[in-house]
DNA sequence: GCATAATTCAAACAAACGTTTGAACCAATT
DNA sequence: AATTGGTTCAAACGTTTGTTTGAATTATGC
């Protein structure tokens, strides 16, 4: 089996599904009945494979974070690496922490917007399980930029500093969960799909924000 | 009644509850039995003033947005008539978009925060109705701003400016719904609690960012 | 103070929820 | 061929859900 007609496995089922249900309907909108009626699959199927539904969020949420978060890092290291001893130029290290996220939530074999969708969701909602898993993975990358950010943005005091970075952190997520309205609002002159054009955009935009005054 | 001991009306309690509870758990998973629970109020009360769980999401978010909507245009419109024949500045123009919000999210005694997480967690819930009001409302707004913000970017290509405001409207969003991770990830630096110096900062952020390169 | 309307109340409704159960099934090992 | 361990299944569990009902209560107009 498995060869050429790659029928996916019930645990991939249940997180395609549940990701896109999650993603549509919130994390209590969402039921179980619904979620295993799309994936095609038993009911009691979640509680066998992931023990309950909290448990499957998780599951669905680790199973795209993880692999992006080290991406981000894999990214910054490479420009700095490409800097040699100099510090990176600002434009690089932006571009390492919302390019991958980006191009991730434009990649539709792996999720894509429905799951960007629903990490926006879940950054407002204040279950804390979901917030734990969330800013632990932040901070994870947080740590890794935060000397190449602040190399490259030297006169900024440290108050600013924060601040922008949250600033930046709203964008990038808003630009990630919301890729449609951009093109309503914008009468079509905006399109959401060119990844690589946004990007530019976005970090041009960023890096005005963050160099400001 | 309601001289001095100024007891609120029923219809009033189940909004305040209702505000607290779809913004903490969800539209779906604020359910009406805690929600009457918390107003002190009989649990068919909300079919009676509001006809039905959706219509009262519905009045919760009216209640908020018509007169935050109506203050930015006043903001505004304000800038406009002191400017008199010149343009308005960029930063006023800004500062009549967010200022507004932003205040409004830090003011407790009119929902404050909580009804900023509500909003930005409804931003996010693809619900058709609840969709045609919000973005009914943004679209109101900016038919206002536009002519002023083009007038402050007249170097910005269309494609440009509309990125941008998208961009914008994530910064101030993340900024309203989700003001006490900033604290936290600042490690006591940013104080959400400082209205003004908040709108400040972001105001010098987001010019910064429109006028890029 | 009476009649009429507006509001509140406890109780019930059917439907949907997350979770559990125990038997059936299937693929491999012995 | 029998046995084992992992997996799927239909059915049921007890709660909780949004909504409805009809009587009780309170406020209003005359």
């Amino acid at each position: 089996m498995r060869s050429i007609m790659t029928k996916r496995s019930t645990k991939d089922r249940i997180l395609d599904a549940s990701e896109a249900l999650f993603a549509r309907d919130g994390s209590s909108g969402a039921s179980l009945r619904a979620i295993t009626q799309r994936a095609k699959v038993n009911l009691a199927a979640v509680h066998y494979h992931f023990g309950s539904k909290d448990y499957l969020l998780e599951a669905v949420l680790a199973r795209r974070l993880l692999p992006l978060n080290a991406e981000r890092i894999r990214s910054l290291e490479a420009y700095q690496q490409k800097a040699g001893r100099k510090k990176v130029r600002l434009e690089n290290v932006i571009e390492a922490m919302v390019g991958p996220a980006l191009r991730l939530s434009r990649d539709e074999t792996k999720g894509g917007r429905i799951f960007m969708r629903l990490l926006g969701r879940l950054v407002l909602e204040p279950d804390a399980r979901v917030q734990k898993l969330l800013t632990g993975q932040f901070e994870t990358v947080l740590k890794k930029f935060e000397p190449a950010l602040t190399a490259a943005l030297p006169h900024l005091e440290p108050q600013d500093f924060f601040w922008r970075l949250h600033f930046l952190v709203g964008s990038m997520a808003h630009t990630m969960a919301d890729s449609e309205r951009i093109r309503l609002i914008s009468g079509g002159i905006c399109d959401p799909d060119d990844t690589e054009g946004t990007i530019q955009c976005l970090v041009t935009f960023l890096c005005g924000g963050l160099r400001a005054k």
